[in-house]
RNA sequence: GGGAGCAUAGCUCAGUUGGUUUAGAGCAUCUGCCUUACAAGCAGAGGGUCCGCGGUUCGAACCCGUGUGCUCCCACCA
């Protein structure tokens, strides 16, 4: 079969992925093997990959692969998130768009849009994360408003709320306008931007009438608020106010009354000293107002317009409002100054819009206790956070501090809250419109159950993601007798970004905990931000995300598995390169080349010694070839075991750095150099086959990584009888650490042969005779072949004393001559060895420094002190070879 | 304002409880090669005050203190 000059991969990629698919590969049922389970983090239902989520696939994917060929039964469980927030604004997006007014819908119309969109869009993440190579169970695909999903989620909610651990409240919560929602806490963004501060003087009255003359001056960035001051407060050991006691200030253009009240709060520094407070709108001012039993007056609407009682510019847009107020103001002469005052402002994470504090009714879940067995299972050790020490003292101080959590929000596409009201208002929680009314029977409340009307919010996302790994096995639905959820849970690991470790991990702990009993996963591998090449974050408005299925069509799916992972150790940001999927695409043509070679041999083995090659040979061809044989046979071990120790630390990108020099270096620039024939010659049958194996064996460890052309060579190198994707690896026999030396040394001396040969200009092609002055014949006599080949010489002799006319190289305690028919120029030669000595001689004053040093060989480990003296002795042996060569000139 | 982390070659980073031949890799650079697997390649080479200062130690890239610079998280002062 003739292979083509460069690997090809879409083709390739494609037809593995769906034979994979038709074995069932990917698929897991419970059986005798342990299981290892991962479920993924759940995209946006609506979103597309970024570099980010490739990354979290790609890992996952790795864990997953070597989990299958280990002896495991491995289960990754693939999804996707209603992300309500999120996709709530596309399809009103979409909706606009159509001309088609979300305001002018029922609820159920809505949900049917939204439904069609998700049916639409959705499936362009999984159609990613295939293209990627992940080895999911697609089986198992669970979507968060799934039936069984919905119905854990409502379970959830009601029967946390009879353990009194979700209650409803008046609160200040983060109101998006736009969006008409409440946010979390962890769904505004602050962003700095430059504001103004206004000096306001407001006059100041007694009870009965106002004090001419007299004014109090506050400092505002929001002036359009005033309508909702409900009091001015100063601090009680400020000495400027102190004779204001007992007075009001008198709010300006509504010219409302309101008292001056005292509290340690205000910073007599900051501005002038004085606040306004404004209950409503402000949630340090709504603190104030519990303390102080003030009046809380809102002044805005729910979409950022003012309210009736603002009593002025009523249904203007907020920032509107406040131009017009500050002109006004001014005009009438409350406006004192106005100061240039650089301030941070929230934003909506979802919509953008200015998020504005506001107090309203929403449903909350107490934290407290169900943070306390979610921080002992990490302190405690029980869930392993990689990389540890980086991450611990976040989660830790979160969970200790951790505040209410809002779970109301105010949309439609999601869990609706299943809280229902009877005409006369009072609230049941349950499940079902019948239990609901069945309680309300119970409470005497009358009604009859067409009357009894639901919530219309819908819960947080978070709030069903926090259950993932439960009820992607219907843990929750179903606890009851459930096989998969004793089997499979707890996961294994959970890979996600380190941004979401409050949003979702910690969740998911203190869920696992509260309903398991159990952790949700033993370990937790925290990938960095993918930033671009500036280090700036990767984002849509920037423009400098790209477009993951257009890299897989530029350099193939095992490049940018290669790419992304070879320069991302755990927890670090990782500044994404275009350059760095070049080089995955290289390190495929390089597998592919090699395979172009080792084909070239098929069909041209022979057995025995008849492999004349001619030029040196006392020695078997063959017997050299066993050498390089068992060298790499016991370089592969090492970098197995190696490669094993990595993978439990949780250092993909170390192990993939290993494989690829072992791949790229070890087997091809030296392996098959050392085993290649000469030209159209045979190469001997157990050699070809030895080769074989290994190349095998190097896709066998490669293919976690990267998947597809692993594979295929893997099915191009032989008849196959069974697919990599699920060849167990074999034990890993102990590495012979004197050959792996050998090869070493050998690699040395062929380098530094070859450097010379350069420096001294002869030019490749140039055949040389190699004089060979050391103490051990018996080293060289098995790599001779090699050796000979690698620097071009046709014959090697061994010899006892200096030979002229030559150049000399020397190597730890042996001296080479290279014989050439070319001038020698002895000059550079002999200013090479001098550089040389004088590193050595450096080296061993350095050393000898140190041994001279009474206290280092009274003090340092016994092994310590040898190791020493092994590098004076060594050091000197090299300089008695230096000066003797030098000796010569 | 509170907390965490980082600083090693031009760039991105390894360096595993302080000693392992006076610091390693990849990319980039330079030199020479179209050598029958591979120019998306081969063979070589150069390149570092391990951020500054101080300390602990027989010995520090590594431990401690301090300064500087950067990054992130938390809190959100009108």
């Amino acid at each position: 079969m003739e292979l083509s000059k460069n690997y090809l991969p879409a083709a390739t990629e494609e037809k593995w992925y769906q034979h994979w698919l038709h074995q069932k590969y990917f698929n897991s049922s419970i059986d005798d093997r342990p299981a290892y389970t991962v479920v993924i983090p759940p995209p946006n239902v609506t979103g597309v990959l970024h570099m980010g989520h490739t990354l979290n696939e790609t890992v996952q994917d790795i864990l997953v692969r070597k989990a299958r060929v280990s002896g495991f039964n491995a289960c990754w469980v693939p999804g996707s998130d209603h992300a309500s927030i999120a996709t709530e604004s596309k399809v009103v997006q979409m909706l606009k768009e159509k001309g088609i007014d979300k305001s002018t819908l029922s609820r159920e119309a809505f949900l049917e849009y939204a439904f069609e969109w998700k049916e639409k869009y959705g499936g362009i993440i999984y159609h990613q994360i295939a293209k990627l190579g992940c080895s999911v169970d697609w089986d198992r695909t669970t979507f968060t408003m799934d039936d069984h999903y919905y119905k854990a989620v409502i379970k959830v909610f009601v029967d946390l709320y009879n353990k009194g651990l979700i209650y409803r409240g008046a609160r200040m919560i983060n109101w998006d306008p736009a969006a008409k929602t409440a946010l979390s806490d962890e769904e505004v963004e602050y962003k700095e931007l430059q504001g103004k501060l206004y000096h306001l003087r407001y006059q100041l009255a007694n009870d009965i009438e106002p004090l001419s003359g007299q004014y109090i001056t506050i400092a505002t960035q929001r002036p359009e608020t005033i309508m909702g001051d409900t009091a001015i407060c100063v601090n009680p050991s400020d000495e400027r106010y102190a004779h204001l006691k007992g007075l009001f200030a008198i709010v300006p253009l509504i010219n409302k009354k309101v008292p001056l009240i005292f509290d340690e709060y205000v910073d007599p520094t900051f501005g002038t000293g004085a606040l306004k407070v404004t209950p409503a709108h402000d949630i340090n001012d709504y603190n104030l107002g519990l303390k102080h039993q003030l009046e809380v007056v809102d002044t805005l609407n729910a979409d950022g317009t003012l309210s009736a009682a603002a009593q002025i510019y009523v249904g203007e847009d907020r920032f509107a409002a406040r131009k017009k107020i500050i002109i006004e103001l001014n005009e009438k002469g409350y406006l004192l100054k106005e100061e240039e005052y650089t301030t941070r402002l929230g934003y909506s994470q979802r919509s953008g819009a200015v998020v504005e504090p506001r107090i309203s009714t929403q449903w909350f879940v107490k934290m407290k206790e169900m943070a306390e067995p979610a921080l002992k299972a990490v302190v405690d050790g029980d869930v392993k956070i990689h990389p540890g020490d980086k991450f611990l003292a976040t989660y830790k101080y979160w969970l200790e501090n951790v505040k209410d959590w809002c779970i109301s929000r105010q949309l439609w596409w999601g869990q609706q809250i299943p809280a229902w009201y009877a005409p006369d208002g009072s609230l049941v929680v349950a499940e079902t419109r019948e239990e609901a009314f069945d309680q309300f029977k119970m409470q005497n409340v009358q009604c009859s159950i067409e009357e009894v009307i639901q919530d219309e919010d819908v819960l947080d996302t978070w709030f069903s993601s926090w259950l993932w790994p439960m009820e992607v096995f219907k843990g929750i639905s179903n606890p009851e007798d459930n096989k998969e959820i004793e089997y499979y849970y707890p996961t294994s690991v959970l890979v996600t970004g380190q941004d979401i470790i409050f949003f979702w991990v910690a969740r998911m702990i203190m869920a696992g905990m509260h309903y398991n009993h159990q952790k949700p996963f033993s370990d937790v591998y925290f990938t960095g931000m993918v930033r671009d090449k500036q280090g700036r974050k990767m984002s849509k408005s920037l423009g400098n995300s790209p477009d993951l299925l257009d890299l897989i069509d530029k350099y193939g799916a095992d490049a940018v598995r290669f790419g992304i992972m070879i320069s991302s150790p755990a927890g670090n940001d990782l500044l994404f390169d275009e350059a760095s999927l070049e080089q995955g695409r290289n390190f495929n043509n390089k597998l592919w080349n090699a395979l172009k070679l080792v084909k070239m041999w098929q069909g041209r083995t022979s057995t025995g010694i008849a492999n004349e090659s001619g030029n040196t040979s006392q020695i078997n061809p063959n017997e050299t070839s066993q050498f390089a044989i068992q060298w790499f046979q016991n370089r592969l071990n090492k970098a197995r075991t190696d490669l094993e120790s990595l993978y439990s630390q949780f250092r993909l990108s170390e192990g993939l750095k290993n494989i690829y020099s072992l791949i790229w270096d070890d087997f091809c620039s030296w392996y098959l150099e050392w085993v290649k024939p000469g030209f159209e010659q045979p190469i001997d049958n157990a050699v070809y086959e030895k080769t074989v194996f290994f190349f095998e064996e190097l896709m066998q460890i490669l293919h976690p990584f990267m998947p597809f052309i692993t594979e295929e060579i893997y099915h191009l190198l032989a008849e196959q009888k069974d697919d990599l994707c699920v060849k167990q690896f074999t034990s890993i026999p102990a590495a012979d650490s004197g050959i792996i030396e050998e090869g070493e040394l050998l690699k040395q001396v062929i380098t530094a042969l070859r450097d010379a040969r350069i420096k001294n200009q002869v030019k490749p092609k140039d055949v040389i005779q190699l004089h060979i002055q050391t103490q051990q014949p018996e080293v060289y006599k098995p790599i001779e072949n090699i050796l000979a080949k690698q620097v071009n010489a046709n014959a090697i002799f061994y010899t006892n004393e200096t030979i002229a006319n030559t150049i000399v190289v020397a190597v730890e305690k042996d001296k080479f001559y290279i014989e050439s028919e070319l001038q020698i120029d002895t000059a550079a030669l002999k200013a090479e060895l001098l550089k040389d000595l004088e590193h050595q001689q450096n080296f061993r004053e350095a050393v000898n420094k140190k041994l001279n040093n009474e206290r280092f060989v009274l003090n340092a480990k016994p092994e310590v002190v040898d190791f020493e003296r092994k590098k004076l002795s060594d050091a000197e042996a090299r300089i008695k070879v230096l000066t003797e060569s030098l000796s010569n000139f």
